[in-house]
Parts: C-alpha cells; sequence; structure tokens
DNA sequence: GCCGTTTTCGGCCCGACTGTTTTCAGTCG
C-alpha cells in the first residue's frame, strides 16, 4: 500500500512549491495528495489493474501528477521532488513543525543565515541573528525560540494515530502465525497513552524463530535494531520502533503484567508482593521459590489483593489503592457507546456527505448521530450561516426519514474573542443541540481566556463545549485555561465538555476528565469526523476516557436517543 | 497543476491575526 508515502511525496512536493512562491500549483498538490490519503483502495492496484487511466481518475490527479505518481511506483522516487529538495537543501518537515514558520519564513532564514535545520534554527535564535532580519523581530525570534522548546519537550513520542495503523498490521500478521498461542500489545500503546515512544507486543508461543523472523519480514521494515531468540526490535519507513518479545505461555500473564507498565504501578506492585513474602517478575509471581502464577495478569493481581486493573489505569494515579480496596470501576466501551453529536460533512470541512455519515453510523451499531458543521466564523471551512443551516436542516430530515438512525441537527459555534458566538441566538434555536469551541485567538492571557469560555459555558443554548482545551498534541499548547473554573461553571450550567478523539488533540486530557469524574461533570466522547473512516477514531476518545476513570455513567452518549431529546431541552444552563 | 452547464482558458475556499511595518507579508485554520 503506497498511498501514504505518494501522499506525503505530493505534499512535500506543496511545501517546496509554497518556498518558490509558486501560486496555485501547491494547492494543486495537497488537492491530489488529501484525495489519495483518502482512497480506500490501493493505488498499486489502481495501477496494475487500469494502468495510468485508473490514476488519473483520481479526483485532482491530472496527467502531470499522473506521471509522478506512476514513477514512484515503479521507481519508488519522484525526481521532480529529489530535484526541489537538492535546492533547497533543508529539514522542510522538521522546520514547518515549528509553531509560526511557513515555507516563506524558512526559505529566508535559510538564504540569509543558512539555516537548514532545527538546530541550525535554535542557535539562530540564541545569537539573536533573526531579530535583525527585515521582517523579522524580537518577538518573532521569541516565539521561534518557544516553539522550538515545545517541539522538544515532546521529542521521539508519537501519536496513537501515527502508530495505529502499522501496529495493527504486525500484530495481525503476527496473531494468524500458527505457532502464536496468544498475543497481546503492550507498554504505553496497551495503556492508551496519548503519545507512545515505541509499540510493544508480546507474543506466547514455544517456539520464537518464526515468530521473530515474521515481524523482521514486515513490509514497513526500515532497518532490524536487534533480532535474537526471544526479542527483536525494528525501525519502520514511518519513523518509529516496535519491540517484540516471545515468551512461553507460563509466563504470559506476568510478562504481560511487567511489560504493559506503568514503572510506578509495577514497582508499587512489586512492593505488595514483598510485603507478601512474594517476589513479581516478568516471569511469574513466585513463593517460596514456586511460581504460583504467571499464565494469567488476573491471577497475580489476585494473589496480590486486587481486582484486574485495568490497563489505562495502571499510571500509579491512586488505583492500586483504590483495587485493594476492593473497588472495581466499570470503565466506558465501545459498546456502550450509542451514538455521537460532533463530525462534519461536506457542508463545512467534511469529506462526505449527510447521508454517508449516517450509513457509517449505523454500521457502527449507532442509535443516533449529530451533524454538527462549522458556523459563520470559519469562512476557511465555509462556515454555515442561518440560512444554510435551513437548508441543511431540510438535507438532514430527508435522510433522517429515508434511514433506521436518528439523525440529530447541530452546529460547532465559534467562541469569539469576547466568548460571544459568531451566530444568532435566533439560528441556534431551531438546532436540536448547540457545541461551541474555540478555533482562533489562542494566545490570550489567563483571566481573558477563562472569562471566555466561562462565557460561552453560561450562553443558555450552548450543550457542549468542544475539545476544551484547545491544545494540539506536539503542535500547540493547550489554551491558557484555569480549568477549576472551566469545571466549576460546567457544572453549574449542565454543559457538557467534550472528549475529543482525534488522536492529534485527545481534549479533555486524562486528567482533566479524572477531575471532571469526582466532580461528577458530565462528558461526551466525540470523534470530530471529518471523514467516514474517522469515525472510528472514537477508540481514540474512549481509551483517553477510561484513562480519566471514566465509567459510563459519566458520559452522556451512552444515553439513548429518547434521553438525550431530554438533555437537549433541559434548561438546566 | 487541475478543472469544466460561466468549459480548453481563467480561476483556484479566504478572513483574521500577528508582528512587522507605516501598508503588508506570512501563517493559521
Amino acid at each position: 500500500m503506497l498511498n501514504k508515502e505518494i501522499a506525503q511525496q505530493l505534499d512535500k512536493i506543496a511545501d517546496y512549491l509554497e518556498m518558490e512562491e509558486i501560486d496555485y500549483k501547491p494547492f494543486a498538490y495537497r488537492r491530489a495528495s488529501s484525495s489519495i490519503s483518502e482512497l480506500s483502495e490501493d493505488i498499486e492496484e489502481i495501477y496494475e489493474e487500469k494502468g495510468r487511466e485508473g490514476i488519473e481518475e483520481i479526483n485532482g490527479v491530472g496527467k502531470n501528477i499522473a506521471d509522478k505518481i506512476e514513477e514512484f511506483i515503479l521507481t519508488g522516487e519522484m525526481e521532480y521532488l529529489e530535484n526541489l529538495k537538492a535546492k533547497f537543501p533543508v529539514d522542510l518537515d522538521n522546520l514547518l513543525r515549528v509553531e509560526g514558520l511557513g515555507p516563506k519564513s524558512i526559505k529566508k532564514l535559510f538564504k540569509e543565515l543558512n539555516v537548514r535545520n532545527l538546530s541550525d534554527l535554535e542557535k539562530a535564535t540564541k545569537e539573536g541573528e533573526i531579530a535583525s532580519l527585515s521582517g523579522f523581530g524580537e518577538k518573532t525570534e521569541k516565539n521561534i525560540r518557544e516553539a522550538i522548546e515545545f517541539l522538544k519537550k515532546d521529542e521521539g513520542k508519537w501519536l496513537l494515530g501515527e502508530v495505529f495503523s502499522d501496529s495493527e498490521a504486525i500484530f495481525s500478521r503476527l496473531e494468524k502465525l500458527k505457532e502464536t498461542e496468544k498475543i497481546s500489545f503492550a507498554g504505553s500503546l496497551r495503556r492508551k497513552k496519548e503519545t507512545v515512544g515505541d509499540v510493544d507486543i508480546l507474543v506466547s508461543a514455544k517456539k520464537a524463530e518464526e515468530i521473530i523472523d515474521c515481524f523482521v519480514g514486515y513490509e514497513g521494515v526500515l532497518k532490524t535494531l536487534s533480532k535474537g531468540e526471544t526479542r527483536s526490535s525494528i525501525r519502520l519507513k514511518s519513523g518509529f520502533n516496535v519491540d517484540l518479545r516471545v515468551v512461553g505461555k507460563n509466563s504470559f500473564g506476568s510478562a504481560l503484567q511487567y511489560f504493559t507498565g506503568s514503572k510506578e504501578h509495577n514497582i508499587k506492585l512489586r512492593r505488595i508482593a514483598n510485603e507478601k513474602g512474594m517476589k513479581l517478575n516478568e516471569y511469574g509471581l513466585f513463593k517460596d521459590g514456586r511460581r504460583v502464577a504467571g499464565r494469567e495478569e488476573e491471577k497475580i493481581y489476585s494473589l496480590l489483593g486486587l481486582s484486574f486493573v485495568p490497563p489505562e489505569l495502571r499510571e500509579d494515579r491512586g488505583e492500586v489503592e483504590a483495587y485493594l480496596k476492593g473497588e472495581e470501576l466499570e470503565l466506558v466501551t465501545q459498546k456502550d457507546i450509542k451514538g455521537e453529536l460532533h463530525m462534519h460533512t461536506t457542508w463545512t470541512g467534511g469529506a462526505q456527505t449527510v447521508e454517508e455519515m449516517a450509513k457509517r453510523g449505523e454500521e457502527l451499531g449507532y442509535e443516533y448521530i449529530g451533524i454538527a458543521d462549522h458556523t459563520e466564523f470559519l469562512r476557511i471551512e465555509n462556515g454555515l450561516n442561518a440560512e444554510d443551516l435551513e437548508k441543511q436542516r431540510a438535507e438532514i430530515k430527508e435522510v433522517d426519514a429515508m434511514m433506521k438512525i436518528k439523525i440529530f441537527q447541530g452546529c460547532e459555534a465559534n467562541i469569539l474573542k469576547d466568548g460571544s458566538l459568531d451566530i444568532d441566538d435566533e439560528a441556534l434555536e431551531k438546532l436540536d443541540y448547540v457545541i461551541a469551541g474555540i478555533h482562533s485567538n489562542f494566545k490570550m492571557d489567563r483571566e481573558e481566556m477563562t472569562a471566555r469560555v466561562v462565557k460561552a459555558i453560561k450562553h443558555p443554548l450552548v450543550k457542549i463545549i468542544s475539545h476544551p482545551t484547545g491544545r494540539l498534541i506536539k503542535r500547540r499548547e493547550s489554551l491558557d485555561l484555569d480549568m477549576v473554573a472551566i469545571f466549576n461553571e460546567a457544572k453549574k450550567a449542565g454543559v457538557v465538555l467534550e472528549i475529543n478523539s482525534s488522536p492529534h488533540r485527545l481534549d479533555l486530557r486524562d486528567t482533566d476528565i479524572k477531575r471532571c469524574v469526582e466532580m461528577n461533570i458530565p462528558m461526551i466522547i466525540n470523534s470530530d469526523a471529518h471523514h467516514v473512516d474517522q469515525l472510528e477514531n472514537i477508540s481514540f476518545g474512549i481509551g483517553q476516557a477510561r484513562r480519566g476513570w471514566a465509567e459510563k455513567k459519566n458520559i452522556i452518549n451512552s444515553k439513548s436517543k429518547e434521553e438525550l431529546k431530554k438533555f437537549f431541552k433541559s434548561d438546566e444552563n
């Protein structure tokens, strides 16, 4: 499957062309890139079956881009891109990750100061060279310095969404082998942490050899870092590492417990084992030198006096103490989710129609979905005004009548700088519900920013606040908000806070969710899908909710559509 | 570079914001 790689290459071409200050071509390359990454078919198969014609049928791909795609399929390279790279030998990928830096600035920094990569850039900020460039100044230099610091903090960490597809592919390859008895993810991926350093997979088998051969033979491998008798590490073309460990079935449970972590959680467990005169390690739980548990994780926990602690809780945030007391949380699961209320369609930034989203919703077994497209302020996303919403309502009504699934109409209104919404109440009153979220002016001081969100919470028509902290993992810090004040106001107003499932957002954060659970503030898990496939991102949000100790009762989209309608009509706020 | 009931050339989603300027370029979504 070369779709992803080809899309990346085309995106890179667009980046370089933007540096060249060429108009419109970058747009064409990006459009082609995006329709290729949204293709469900394998582009190589299209090429094999239909040849060049098949490639040119792809939306946004004409003769020239088709040439480059064909070249890439045949040779693994695009000469055009290689030439562009040679002309501007800069680490564009990483430099573009610096918030506030775009292609034009990068070009200027390269030409004037010979900045080629992040460390050059950092040096230039420290020596004050940037402030003296025309068009740049003190503040820009300071912003760049801070943006680099921010990037560095998360170095080497990967988003769940970034590691997902390769990890699943490797997992299912290994799972199919006849030698594989049991298999599981371990480490931070199993704990559903928002970013992971690498991916850990654990297999139980009598013989490890075939399993390890299969592992290092995965098509996405860039380099085999190590390959031994019971373990192996690989680096993937996508950039992250995967570790595999193979153990006997008598140690599978203890190895899984050990390799799942977290370190802090495990230290506490081992301490408890010691207190009980036992010893816990990756090979088992031992008493008087005899293995008393190891095959099943559950048995280890139960012999230590705890009920089974779900992996998402294992962060030493009080779970050991709670489970020692016999507490057993019924964390929210996929099955509990009856629908969701934040998705976009072709009306604004989405890739699919109302009907297509509804169909996928049905396939996912949902009772209902809610369409929440952007409103007026977001011009780039073609934000809807009152009249557009009327037209959309007619379409939703029509599709709703056709289908089993219930389709609600909401919107995602923008919270403007002063805390007001970007669309009149009159238009909002006609909707089933209103989501409000921040999409602009991310830099305000804490007092102002908090007042801004609080004002939106108090708006009588607002039911849900989307992605409340506004952060983009690894890219943008959270808004400077007094979260306690937000929680208090949300509770008072009966406003629901969103757990946004986009792997880039995962917002609320796990610690915020835990706080909401403690304060009994209702939350909703939404995908914020802009494409039918992204509806399945909800699993990331569920993982996040579980990390925050959320149970079914804390999550409003575990409610039936009737209960939800009541909630829409309630005027607590 | 792509596209097409304004169709084979001329238009391409565009307004707000920031930091730099003194009227605007670059970035963001």
